[in-house]
DNA sequence: CGCCTCTTTGCCTCTGAGGCAAAATTCTTG
DNA sequence: CAAGAATTTTGCCTCAGAGGCAAAGAGGCG
């Protein structure tokens, strides 16, 4: 699924099928590892011994609820069971709704204290630059728009930033920006300093200003 | 179904009922905040319009294709979407299915390199003991039934470990363990060292060992 | 006011969730 | 190996509810 949405609704028949096809196993797996019975992990959920045989076998998908409970019955997650890759949360944060835990870390106010890992800055994108490199460094990274839209590659999602948005993502994934809308973008930038080798911040001029 | 059968078993009616509403709202959270349109994402899902409508506004409990669609469509997963607690991963891992990535890090065996974070000790738990003391510190541990049959209390959830299973925790879960079987418990016992203040290990004696 | 876009609601169909009881399978034990 | 207990699977039925369609609200805008 990580293949970027190639626009057509739905190629996820196949990955869907797979997913749930390992519901049943997982939820199998669950059961024995727990040393229960059919009869006693159904009657903990409130379901049938059938039913629960037929889910394990995967000739029938549970509803919402159920999956609820047999995630809790099995002390783990609906995530867990679906055997869902560890998604980090969505590095976007659209405006108004800024995480107050987050963008609440907000004392680093322009260059931050020097003894500080973290920095922040107002940069100013012009409207024609393209920032074509695409960058990769240990930190975290944090960005929010002022002005204008701001166009923010992370990994191979593209997600367009209007002023009030704001996304925070790990340094890691390989990412760019640029400026969407003509009149270039205003933004807010604050990231983690893991003192690079060379000692300075390369921080002065242009497109490689990030 | 969801109406709890026999009074026993179903307590997570309400918390089903509420992390079901909230689906609803996240449902509509994410689309607003991708700007798109009710029909555009449903047709991306290969929903109709109006059913989007109804799932946002709770009227309809989505399947579990369903679910994996929207969650695909929206860039998260279904445990975001369900605004599920990260919960971290089942602490206990059963015989047989260790997970050589973790139980893998095996190189620490008997009291490893001195400089090391982390140390292995083979620990006999005996019939009548109980290690009543809930123990709460920093690091991690992890330990693996020989033989007997151990209760581990991890926070509030308690488990039974037969031989050849193993657990695998964050030391800051309250914790405590013992024998359940009446002819004691051997086990193997890994944790790691974060250098107490009064700079000794007390491993030593009795029940206190880990 | 009329037109447009977007969302909600009424109503219908028909799949498939989920229970019950009987059959099949596996595990014990004499 | 047969009798019996415990566990899992299958046949069959019912009915709630998923999900589509089309029409009815609700705002914006010229």
């Amino acid at each position: 699924m990580t293949t970027s949405s190639t626009g057509t609704p739905a190629d996820g028949d196949q990955s869907d099928d797979q997913e749930v096809a390992g519901l049943a196993a997982r939820l199998r797996e669950h059961r024995l590892s727990s040393r229960l019975t059919l009869e006693v992990a159904a009657g903990r959920v409130g379901l049938s011994p059938a039913y629960l045989s037929r889910l394990e076998t995967g000739r029938r998908q549970p509803s919402l609820p159920v999956l609820l409970g047999l995630a809790r019955a099995y002390g783990t997650s609906v995530s867990g069971l679906l055997g869902e890759a560890m998604v980090e949360p969505d590095p976007v944060v659209r405006g108004g709704a800024i995480d107050p835990g987050r963008a609440g870390g907000w004392g680093y106010r322009r260059a931050g204290a020097p003894g500080r890992a973290m920095q922040a800055l107002r940069v100013q994108v012009p409207p024609g630059v393209q920032d074509s490199v695409v960058r990769v460094h240990p930190g975290e990274e944090w960005l929010y728009v002022l002005r204008g839209e701001l166009r923010v590659t992370l990994g191979d999602r593209v997600h367009l930033l209007a002023p009030g948005d704001s996304a925070h993502y790990d340094s890691l994934t390989p990412h760019c920006i640029a400026a969407e809308s003509g009149s270039g973008v205003e933004l807010l930038f604050v990231h983690t300093l893991l003192q690079s080798p060379g000692g300075e911040l390369c921080l002065g001029g242009g497109p490689a200003a990030h």
